[in-house]
DNA sequence: TTATCTGCAAAAGGTTTGCAACTGA
DNA sequence: TCAGTTGCAAACCTTTTGCAGATAA
């Protein structure tokens, strides 16, 4: 997301854009992996933005669909999203993300097929760069 | 899981059969839903099971991969899984789960074959009784 | 008998909320 | 100007931990 889409999205709802939501968003999207609220928070540390308004912009971008919770070992992390319908690598070591863009389609013959309204698929293992460097991204 | 299962289950891993772990276990599985650890100590609470123990039955199953964890509208809820490989059904609504055991197995042409380890596949939607009765399970 | 398990109370974390000051539009 | 936003501190909730008593094996 680059700043004139951030505007642009900010805009159409009626909400501000502020120095703190560039810096919290410019972050995440750059970060390429899964944060913790807590990680987040400390790279726009220097930027002096309060972890409250981390939890506030997650939130935010949540409800719009373009952050998306996980539960990764015990702890809750979220990824950045595009507004497109996709699944997700994660790896295991780094926490990495790569959208995947190629549904399978997936359908299981046992499944209450009229009643299903959306499914997630996500694959998890070793990124390249960890698999290669011991020591991961 | 009957209770003869059960006492096999632990005493293979050197556990002991307790009264309490036993009504845990038999609330969270004749549930056939996912339940947070608050609804499970609920169903148990006429059994005097203290809720640090609904919390270490939980850690116990999920470690040995027989419960799994899931974030569900910013709820931690735990679902009894069977040992096979599957997939899930979940209601939206009251939250009760299906396993599926058909896996598609799903392949994305943009994914990094080698590296992916395992894979999750969940169906969202709303059950047969929540889709008719309006007030469901 | 004894290592394991339980419940309670306290501690520890993580997340949300109230509020006064600030600021983008 | 003023509704929306921020940071701080406090409140809240969920989960974990320490410990003394209870108990399965």
């Amino acid at each position: 997301v680059q700043p004139e889409a951030l505007k642009e999205f900010l805009h159409r709802r009626h909400l501000r854009l502020t120095a703190e939501r560039l810096a919290v968003l410019q972050a995440f999207v750059s970060a390429k992996k899964m944060l913790t609220p807590h990680e987040l928070h400390a790279l726009v540390a220097d930027a002096n933005v309060g972890l409250t308004t981390v939890y506030r912009v997650l939130e935010l971008l949540t409800k719009h669909r373009c952050a998306q919770p996980f539960l990764v070992e015990g702890e809750v992390r979220y990824a950045f999203c595009s507004e497109e319908h996709h699944h997700h690598f994660i790896c295991l070591s780094c926490h990495a993300v790569a959208e995947i863009f190629d549904c399978p389609e997936p359908v299981a013959a046992d499944l209450p097929q009229g009643q299903v309204q959306y499914h997630a698929l996500d694959f998890y293992g070793r990124c390249s760069a960890c698999l290669e460097g011991g020591s991961p991204c």
